[in-house]
Order: structure tokens, then sequence, then C-alpha cells
DNA sequence: ATGAAAGCGCTAACAG
DNA sequence: CTGTTAGCGCTTTCAT
């Protein structure tokens, strides 16, 4: 059994509800007996039961995140300092893996105050079931793909401002190195914004989409590999995520081409880590921290049941640096 | 507000205690009321408020996963399907991220019926408050390091097996390639074990112990290849991780080195995902499954407080198969 | 400034 | 078989 309120108020001899007061640093309670309290709770290792509090305050201080999809690691930087920055709000953060319905049960169940979905699957997700568990729900993803508020980096823009400017300072040959299946629809809309882009500008040709198996390092290495073995090479190449960038660095370093004379690199990137210090490559992409600030924004809000857009949509930024130049002529 | 028993009770007409039991489906009740009972429930898309449901049955079914290090792919895997398991058992999982200390207690106050500590690091880890927070604690990490139940996968013992059989089919040049750096406890036990069977066989080299940057494929190829450079070739590597192995055979299959004729290769594995198909690698380590089950069955022995060992170790298994030959004289 | 009492939603005796 | 009662640990009026 552990310590109770009751235990507190008995060894302190007064009664539950000043303890109770006490221990939410009430102004109805006398400093000394305050401090008594407070000494005692400690020494005894009290730690509060949020279940019977949230029974009566219904609040727990608690936001839930749905992440059905562990293994892929690209999310956990920004779920890392999600908790950070909801922990300086005095909120604490649970993770549940299970398939997103059955998560969201668990987090209704345990009356969290918010639950935040990362929905990077194409998941079959039942959404009246979610509008049933009564919880502020937010999603990270695409948005107008459901019916609560989602937060989504414009991949698809971004992708687009990069080949943009590398039309703009001459090149016709741009290959996009990523993963090109349908099973991540966040993938999928960097997919599509090359496509449309390169499409409108009359110049996409099959060789231009290179496939990789994931989005490691030594994925973005076997494609740019593949990539030096066609019979012309392009003169620019957009990557689909951080770590198949220094893949792709690498292989290049292999060979005599360089950076940019031979080949413009633009990475698509919001993660912060940075070891490309050697050459800076050229970014785009929204940085982690603006999502995460909007995120957490965003599910304060909600938690006070304020109502908000259905879309928010985080514009990328385009960060070019000397990886990129006209192409030779 | 959601649905309460007492919103079931009126529209029944029974009272509160009959709705609980007839959804715990009791058999004090009566068949007919019982299906009155779930249609209208179900109509109202009633959903337990396990909150309150703990408040007196000192239960959650929940069981609380500390994982300070998220974002270190390798447990992933294992965590998945302790999740599955444990589902089947009728468990909820909850995964914490944040500090052990701090995630111990969220899941204290949870009143979760029991802790799994991923103690993958040289955490810190406040014993007493751990030890305090009443909660039964299990340990997934190195046995003898706390004071509660550890399930300790016998790393060293794996890469000495390992070596031991390279040595017995006449190998002297083994190099280990892995993560020496100090960090992780658990990749320490592997340098151990090679280290102490290499020195006790006196054929122990500097050049033998290869350091990786990670534990991903990338970083196995890296290493690799920089082995490759080497004056004299080792006859016979052990690779640290799986994904490691993917690497070294990659960086293998680009030179005109043949498995197992010019080289021998022994991979430490514990995870199921096999797509190595095209040569099976020889493995040494302790399959995920057995983890699970161990896992699980000990998490359930301890939500009923049994007492059980403090050090649970798991021995390895040496799968030997063609990717191993005697070194050519 | 402190205590007594009521109640959050649910379960578990105990009566009927 | 069904209802009544008490109480889980805590917060919150309302008295004192």
């Amino acid at each position: 059994m552990s310590i109770t309120i009751k235990d507190i108020a008995n060894a302190a001899g007064v009664s539950d509800s000043t303890v109770s007061k006490a221990l939410r640093d009430s102004p109805l309670v006398q400093d000394k007996t305050k401090s008594n309290i407070l000494k005692i709770a400690h020494e005894f290792g009290y730690q509060p039961n949020v279940v019977a509090r949230s029974l009566v305050s219904k609040k727990t201080n608690t936001v839930g995140v749905v992440w059905p999809t562990i293994e892929r690691a690209t999310p956990s930087a920004l779920i890392t300092i999600i908790t950070e920055e909801l922990e300086k709000h005095s909120y604490s953060t649970l993770l549940a893996i299970n398939k997103v319905t059955s998560s969201i049960e668990t987090f209704s169940q345990f009356q969290v105050d918010a639950i935040l979905i990362f929905n990077d699957q194409k998941n079959e997700i039942n959404h009246r079931a979610v509008l049933r568990s009564n919880v502020p729900t937010l999603c990270y993803g695409i948005a107008n793909q459901s019916p609560y508020p989602t937060v989504d980096v414009n991949r698809r823009l971004a992708i687009q401002m990069a080949v943009q400017h590398l039309i703009s300072i001459g090149h016709t040959n741009i290959a996009y190195i990523g993963d090109l299946s349908k099973n991540d629809p966040m993938q999928e809309e960097k997919v599509i914004g090359f496509m449309q882009e390169m499409k409108k500008n009359g110049i996409l040709r099959f060789e231009n989409m290179v496939e990789t198996n994931g989005l490691d390092q030594y994925d973005g290495y076997l494609a740019m590999k593949s990539v030096l073995k066609q019979e012309v090479l392009p003169t620019a190449i957009i990557s689909g995520s951080y770590d198949l960038t220094k893949g792709i660095m690498k292989a290049i370093s292999e060979t005599k081409l360089r950076v940019p004379k031979d080949l413009s690199i633009i990475g698509y990137d919001i993660v912060p880590k940075r070891d490309l210090r050697d050459l800076e490559i050229s970014i785009v992409g929204v940085p982690l921290p603006k999502i995460k600030d909007k995120v957490v924004e965003t599910l304060l809000k909600i938690t006070g049941n304020q109502v908000i857009d259905l879309a928010i949509k985080l514009e990328p930024e385009l960060r070019i640096t000397n990886s990129c130049a006209s192409p030779r002529t």
C-alpha cells in the first residue's frame, strides 16, 4: 500500500483537506503548517495518486502520443523535443504504440488531457471512435485527411521550391532520390511535389526518380551509386531526407565529381543535427523546433477546448548554400 | 461530459451495481437484463472510466515501459513484440521517454501494475526513488547493477562462444567489428567478451578491435572497408549487430573475397527479421521471441507480487551455417 | 486558518 | 437475481 494524504494528515495532526491544500500550495494554509506537511510528505515519499485526483479534477496534466510505427526512427527526434517542451509546461507525456484506435481508447480511459496522433502511415483510423473518445485530439501528418486538427509540414511545397530554385539557375536534368513507395503519405507528398514541378516545366524523365529502400544513409549511398551508373548524369540532386543526403555525399566523394561544380545538391531536412559541417548542404524544409513549437502551442490550446483550424500548415524554408551552382555548359 | 454507469442504469431502469455487474459479464445478472444493458451501453457509446475503476480495484491492467533512449532504434522491435504479447494478456502498454526517475514517477502516479525499464545507457538511476514508488519493477539490461530483477541477455558469453568456435576450427586472426565506446553497457559486454576470450588464447592484437560510429548498416560498411585496407587481413569477423553484418557483407561483396573461403563471419543477432537470405550468416545471440517471452512472463509474475530472482540470465545460442569454415593454410 | 462533508465513477460486500 | 451501502484517494465547498 502506498502513502496517502491521510497518512500525512495523521502524522501532521491535521485534516485531510488541509494536507490537500498544502500540497497544492493553497494560500489558505498557514506557512508553518504548510512547510511541516511538505516535510512529512517528502519524508514519507508521498506520490499523489493521479487516478484519484483526476476523478474529481478531470485533469491529468498528461498528453498521450499515439505512435504506431515506433520502428521507424525518423520522428523520434520530434517526439523527444515535444516531450521536453511539454514538460516545461508541466505536462507529462505518455506514448502508446498499439494500433491507433486501441491507443486512443487507452488514453481516453486514463483521461489524458489531449492526444497527439503521429499519422505516418496510411492508417485506417476509425475517426468515429476517436471523436467519441471525447479527448481533444491533434494530428501530425497530412492535413484534410481527418476530422480533427492537423499540423502539416508542407512537404510538397518544399520540394517544389527546391525544384524551382534549381531550374531558375539553369538545371534541366534534376534527380530526386527518395522513398517512392506509397506506404508513407509524407514521403508521397514529396514525390508528388517533385513530379508536379518537373512536369510543369516539361523536364520530367523516368530516370529522374530514384527509388531507395528506406531512408537511411546507406540507402542514399546505394541509390547514388546507381545514379552514377547512368549514361547521362543529372546536374542536380534533390534528396528526400537528411540521412539519405549523408549517404549521397559519401557516394559522390568516392568519385572525381565535385559539388557544386559537377553536381548541385539540395536535401530535404527538418532535423537539427548537423554533421555535414565540412560542406554546408542546401536544405529545404521546416526546422524541427518550429514544428515542435507549433505542435505544443496547439496542444495546449486544445486542452482548454479552444477551437482551432483543422489545417495548420507550416511553410518550408529554402536555405541555399554553396552546394548549388549553375550547371556547366 | 461522458456517459457514466449511472446514465445507463437510468435508461435501463436498474441500479448502478447491476449495470456494473452486467458490464463485467457477471453470472449474477439475468441474461435478459444483461443483454439489454449491453445494448444501451453500446448505443450510448459508453467507455468505462478506468480511472474510477482502478481507484477501487487497485488495478489498471497497464504496464509502463521506461525508454529514455528512444532515438536508438535497436530495442524497438523488442518493445513492439512485448506490447503485442501483453495485449494478449489484456494488458495495455504505455511508454515514457523522460529521464528514468521522472518516468517512474509518472507511472507510479498512474498506478500502473508494473514497470519495465530499458536500461541501455549508463543511467544514473535513483534506485531509492524507484523502490519507493512501490510499483513492481523489472529491468532489461545488465544484471546485478540494480536492486530489482533484471532480464539479462548474456552478451559476453555470446561473443565468447563465437570466438571459441572460430578458434576451434583453426582461426587465429579474428576481428571484432562493433561499438567500442563505453556509452552503452550492452555493447561493452560484447567487447569484454571478445577481449577476454582472445587474450585467454593469446591472440588479441590491436587491429582486431574495429570501432564503428554506430550500429547501422552503413557503419558496418565503412568499418569493413577500413579492415580491407589492413596489410594482413583477418580470417574471421565477428560483427556486433545485425545491421552491421549487412553492411559488412556489402563491403565484402565489392571485393573478390568470398565467404567462407577467404573469410568466416559470425554476427551477433537477436533480431528475427532475416533478409540476408542469399547467404545464411552464422549468428550467436538470444532470439528476440525468447527474450520477449521471458520479459512478459516475469512482468506478469511481479504484478502478482511474486518474488523472483534478481538476475535472470538468458543463455545465447550459436547457430553455425556455411558462413564459417577453417582458414586456408 | 482549519476541518467536516459531499462527491467524482466505479466495485464489492451484504441484504433482500 | 437485484438493489443498497460503503468506500477507494482526492478536491472542493461550506462551516467553524
